[in-house]
DNA sequence: GTGACACAGTGCTGCCGATCACATCCGCGC
DNA sequence: GCGCGGATGTGATCGGCAGCACTGTGTCAC
């Protein structure tokens, strides 16, 4: 079995023969870079885990201008809330990369949850912890300015996505600066003037959809 | 029983005899306003159920300003993160008013998650839910201005806690304006400028920690 | 009744960041 | 290689809101 999903708390507390009958319960979606899992509104109680890429939650406000609640990257889950308290979906579902994930029907997950508490409790566990960064996002955008919230940003990519290498942190979150920004609440045009601001003090380097941290000290400092 | 306590996600999977049940492994507080359940960086793994009064949960930045990141009245659950995902606690409760609330322990709830697979259900769907308003929220922190997250507060508030009465509905919500500041993230003056704007349009009357509405459609498209 | 104190109302000033308006730049199809 | 569309970089302008400095107002203690 997967490695990656190994790690996904819907599987974490499984020993190898029930994650794998888990496993076959669930179907393969695959999705190219602007393809939607679903959207806002819809109807649909599945709930899907990342297997590989990554995939942005977003809003769209009356007015056409978009917000993004989060980029869900593997072993994350996506879909669970409709799930769990039925009803149409709140966001909608995008990828931003090559992706594939594996869907799993409410009807075919409820058997598991009343056989084995430890998929609820490692359910509640991870909607736990989502709520709780939730809750910290929103504290940012009430306390921080856009700087520090990019900055912010940033370091939690790169901790979720990013590698050692001997020049710094490289950080691939395939995300547009227009994304970005989406992501933190701010316009394109300000972003782009503090990551700019960022590489002219050497704190990191910019690539197309990727970043290199060069000092997270004063990266960490800034978004405080 | 508490017909409050029978609304409650946590008892409402129950019937009556395993709800007294559970109802007598919990332990009763009682605070006045201002006291505090817990701080922010504590240790602890109990959850609550209020049964009377309100409780805000609010966050200190490092440099001491405050956000509030909910109001929870009869009926709701507080500190039920810490309880799921071990980790101290990310905010502080404080009374708003005078608050009865009954506290269960991680120990004492194990047992009934394992074998009533309905309430970790009821407690998914609780978690679910509560993560789909903090999303809405945080998406009227992008969307909207002041005075719009101001109406939309009012609203919300209305809507757990407002009495129908000849003149309009009575929102009781024991909130200084300073406090519906954090709440919307916003400074006091700013608020206060919104409200008395509201007031003189007509769309509501102030009162001392509370509102009378007069308009919620007005109110309500002001709020989009 | 009279401080005292917390809460509420309101103008003024300055600044952060949205918006607009461009000027590149870069990857890709043909 | 040429052109085209999407993405990026950067200045100029403008408005919303925070911050400050006050002035009312209500409520409690004594």
């Amino acid at each position: 079995m997967d490695d990656v999903l190994r790690r996904a708390p819907l599987f974490a507390a499984l020993d190898d023969e029930q994650a794998a009958e888990l496993r076959a319960s669930m179907t393969e979606v695959t999705l190219a870079r602007g393809d939607s899992l679903f959207h806002e509104g819809d109807p649909g109680d599945r709930l899907y885990v990342v297997t590989e890429g990554k995939v942005k939650l977003h809003r769209t406000s009356p007015d056409g201008r978009e917000n993004m609640l989060a980029v869900v990257g593997p072993g994350e889950l996506i879909g669970e809330l409709s799930l769990f308290d039925p009803g149409p979906r709140t966001a909608t579902a995008t990828a931003l990369t090559e992706v594939k994930l594996l869907g799993l029907g409410h009807g075919d997950l409820q058997p598991w949850l009343n056989v084995r508490p430890e998929v609820s409790t490692a359910l509640l566990r991870a909607v736990a912890r989502r709520l709780r960064r939730t809750n910290d996002v929103m504290s940012d955008l009430v306390f921080s300015d856009v700087p520090g919230r990019v900055a912010k940003a940033l370091l939690d990519l790169s901790r979720r996505f990013g590698v050692q290498s001997e020049e710094g942190i490289h950080v691939v979150h395939d995300l547009t600066q227009e994304e970005l920004a989406q992501l933190v609440g701010a316009s394109r045009e300000t972003v782009n003037k503090a990551l700019a601001d960022f590489a002219g003090r050497g704190w990191l380097r910019l690539e197309a959809r990727a970043v290199i941290l060069l000092d997270v000290e004063r990266l960490a400092k800034r978004s405080r």
